[in-house]
DNA sequence: TTGTAAGCGTTATCAT
DNA sequence: ATGATAACGCTTACAA
């Protein structure tokens, strides 16, 4: 290359003093050091990677960071610490559909990343076209298979903390709207709504289905996904003394979709009635600041990535990772209503 | 390779079946299609790219994807443009810190990105250092250089729309709560706070001190950057008849925390006071529904992606593209009180 | 229509 | 301590 020739040495001392290893005299260390300055060379990834058959990048599938702020904070924890230990990161949205997670499952293939990442996978069948290349792959907070480990979040400590404060509180009629699933996985929604379960048979109270509905994780789009509203609509509507005095959301965006119904029948928070809500993304902006249980999201992203890069250095079997959530109180409950 | 032994054939025929491009015979197509398909071959980018010198591959540098969904928006729908076109997007946060900055565009320039869009770069210097090396350059939302064409909103429009809105709804003491940039570029803020200080004007309307305020665009973190919330503490405790009827915020998170200080206050919206946003971005989700000055977001990113697909292709000095905000009205602004 | 061979810019091995 | 050289897996003249 030019920096060999202009500091008169082969192109494998310059390796050298590039890559810090090996026997290289102070001398040509210096000539060659002046030559990269002068021509402000840069090492060429592409030919570098070839060479290694690595490619020094992973890539990360995620449903659509515009979907819900939740895969955004992955993301973001997922590429702080990827480029702390010196990868770089292909983000792609499949956007819920199963074809375009297959595109970009190939053509990640085809870079060579080193590892994948999926907060949140559509099909088993693209995970396993990525094993199949021993491609390793962690799963993010939803486990389609078993064949790759994975980084989720304990739902229910934390909806456990919820239900007990809101009973604390003196609540005895909490209503509880839950997630429809995208994916056939329904296991966060089963322990969400497993939690409310245990939440009210603890303080021996009864599964009233009127007190339950279900609805979209997702940011409403056109007019549609506003599921928390329209359940809310229908709490409220219930006679004074069989309405809820407290709601259980199990996503901030259904809570805050919760908290537009309530508005709108002049009611007040935590006043008439208490919400809290889950996941932490939506929360700190809405009026009034949303008591909700937090999951670790930037920290998923990063244990995410710290597991990819243990099983692209070999290791066949990294041990599951389980974060806990936990209740962050704010200022959306308070005790029921006389 | 492997396919071309076995289909009995060479590397260069395998190629061409590959690209579909020159002449190949049916039978030959057809043993190496069967070959493909029997040992599942993936042609490697790493050796094509280094081939061609080009890495199908951009750089988006952004903010930080949390700090404001804003980037969010941008970052997925230049993403979903530069799949399209058979791009892959390497997305890389400075999080506010030049060093960081830096040291992304150099990795950038290693990996012999095809282009890099900044959906806001701190230093000039760092956008020098990717043309000095004939990478083209985008810049989203805000020029901080003449030197690379840009991919901007014109933010009077819609500012305009805004304050046009409520004079004729009535309002006469409109407030209102601006950005402080965290970066040198002012234009962005100049052109809100300008379509404010016009509107006013047109209405015959003078401008207040104590009507105005500033604050940070970014989400709040551990309870700093609350600005909308001081600002409309102090708008509302003023004298009834001094009171501010309506809040012109320049953007949702500012808007969002002024919604919190009028919830707190037990005042209702927009029967108390009228709110407008900007940005369109937590909008939806907020109680109410917030009518808002909507950017067309994920539009900039797919421009900017094609702007940079253009210069990749040769062009030179590509047109610099300015889209329209607008003014999306919902549920926050009503008549003043009487 | 197909094959040969050079070359992309590194790194790693093996001599020296 | 350093240089030659092969190899990574593709594309593309050019030759056949």
């Amino acid at each position: 290359m030019e920096v060999a020739r202009i500091a008169g040495v082969s192109t494998a001392t310059v390796a050298r003093v590039l890559k810090n290893q090996g026997y290289v005299s102070a001398k040509a260390r210096e000539q060659i050091e002046a030559a990269v300055k002068a021509t402000g060379y840069r090492p060429n990834a592409m030919a570098r990677n070839l060479r290694q058959q690595r490619s020094y990048t992973i890539g990360h599938v995620v449903s659509a960071v515009t979907a819900n702020p939740f895969f955004v904070n992955v993301a973001h924890g997922a590429e702080d610490e990827a480029f702390a230990r010196g990868f770089s990161t292909l983000l792609f949205n499949h956007n819920g559909s199963a074809e375009r997670e297959r595109a970009g499952i190939e053509r990640f293939i085809e870079q060579r990343v080193d590892a994948v990442l999926f907060t949140t996978a559509i099909e088993v069948s693209d995970v396993a076209l990525l094993l199949k290349e021993r491609i390793p792959v962690v799963q993010v907070e939803r486990r389609v298979t078993a064949d790759a480990p994975s980084v989720t979040v304990d739902n229910e400590v934390g909806a456990l903390e919820a239900m007990a404060y809101l009973i604390e509180l003196g609540h005895r009629r909490i209503a509880f709207i839950g997630g429809t699933p995208m994916v056939d996985d329904r296991l966060v929604e089963a322990e969400r709504e497993n939690a409310y379960r245990i939440g009210l048979f603890n303080a021996g109270l009864s599964w009233r289905d009127e007190y339950v509905g279900h609805g979209a994780y997702y940011s409403p789009e056109d007019g549609t996904g506003r599921d928390g509203y329209r359940h809310t609509k229908a709490f409220l509507s219930l006679p004074r003394d069989k309405r809820p005095t407290a709601i259980f959301a199990t996503c901030d965006i259904l809570a805050a979709s919760a908290l537009q119904a309530i508005n709108e029948m002049g009611l007040r928070v935590p006043g008439d009635i208490s919400i809290i809500g889950f996941d932490d993304t939506l929360a700190q902006n809405l009026a009034p600041p949303l008591t909700t249980v937090a999951q670790p999201m930037q920290e998923l992203g990063r244990r995410a990535f710290g597991m990819a890069l243990s099983m692209i250095e070999g290791d066949r079997s990294p041990v599951p990772v389980r974060l806990p959530s936990r209740l962050v109180i704010r200022h959306s409950v308070g005790p029921p209503p006389r």
